[in-house]
DNA sequence: TTACTTGCAAACGTTTTGCACGATT
DNA sequence: AATCGTGCAAAACGTTTGCAAGTAA
């Protein structure tokens, strides 16, 4: 499956923000953007310096400040830890992550709704953020 | 409401791993076991050397992982990081953390597993691992 | 021109490692 | 007695900050 994403939404919501379009974060937002899975700073340092050379890891680091901020993307919680970082253009979603190959899934969660009602329910908490992800082997790794 | 944690279970179940019971590991067990929220590396080591005054940091570091492997802590994730860990003595369950507060609870997630397997269905994945949790305020906060 | 952005270097806090000593079984 | 665990010190690592120079609007 071959699939183009919209930067052109990226650096719209940029600009709303009053951030200037500069050729470091054209490189990073390009980089998530077209990413098929979750990248640590580290990688998206070495990826987009492959479109801008003179980036720097820094500005990676306030870059992705900055799109998370916007939530343009969000961060991936893996048993090995929690800097990584995957595109979110499409609103939240909940993620499914194949473990050995590192490719990712959005699916639909329709049903937590009335899960969260519940729980708010019965604890007497406002319940104001979640995050379901879940991992496990994709069709391809199951093979091998 | 009060509760006693049975340390005792805990005990057992590092011993069955050959693991010696030393004074150190008792009070980072005591310490998490009677806990009321996730505690990161640093709270376990101040709250744990008011029982054993010679525990050194790297000692709380190694004796996490050790419980975390035995599945008696699981790590906690927040929006500031995921360095925090809690007890899970009662098997793997769901949290419910309170932003301004940190108070933990824990809830039932029954209706789970007919949404993985459907997940599961339309990805063709082996689902093998799944992380919900939730945050927002506890009824205390939500008045303050 | 003005305010924002960048990259460098350095600082910082957290986590890991090597090692000799000490404790548990 | 043998193994395992500990604490210290130091190193490694990821991330953040101060700042002067550069760039977009």
């Amino acid at each position: 499956m071959v699939f183009i994403m919209d930067t052109q939404f990226w650096f719209d919501t940029l600009e709303k923000d009053s951030c200037r379009l500069t050729g470091a974060r054209r490189a990073v937002v390009e980089t998530i953007a077209h990413a098929h899975t979750s990248l640590t700073p580290l990688e998206v340092y070495d990826l987009a310096r492959q479109i801008y050379r003179h980036l720097g890891l820094v500005t990676v680091y306030r870059t992705l400040e900055k799109l998370e901020e916007l939530r343009l993307i969000q961060r991936v919680h893996q048993p090995g830890g929690c800097n990584a970082y995957i595109s979110n253009a499409n609103g939240h979603q909940h993620l499914l992550i194949c473990e050995s190959c590192g490719t990712s899934v959005y699916f639909e969660g329709d049903d937590l709704v009335a899960l969260f009602d519940k729980v708010a329910c019965q604890t007497g908490f406002e319940i104001k953020e979640h995050w379901l992800q879940l991992s496990g082997l994709c069709s391809k790794c199951k093979k091998s």
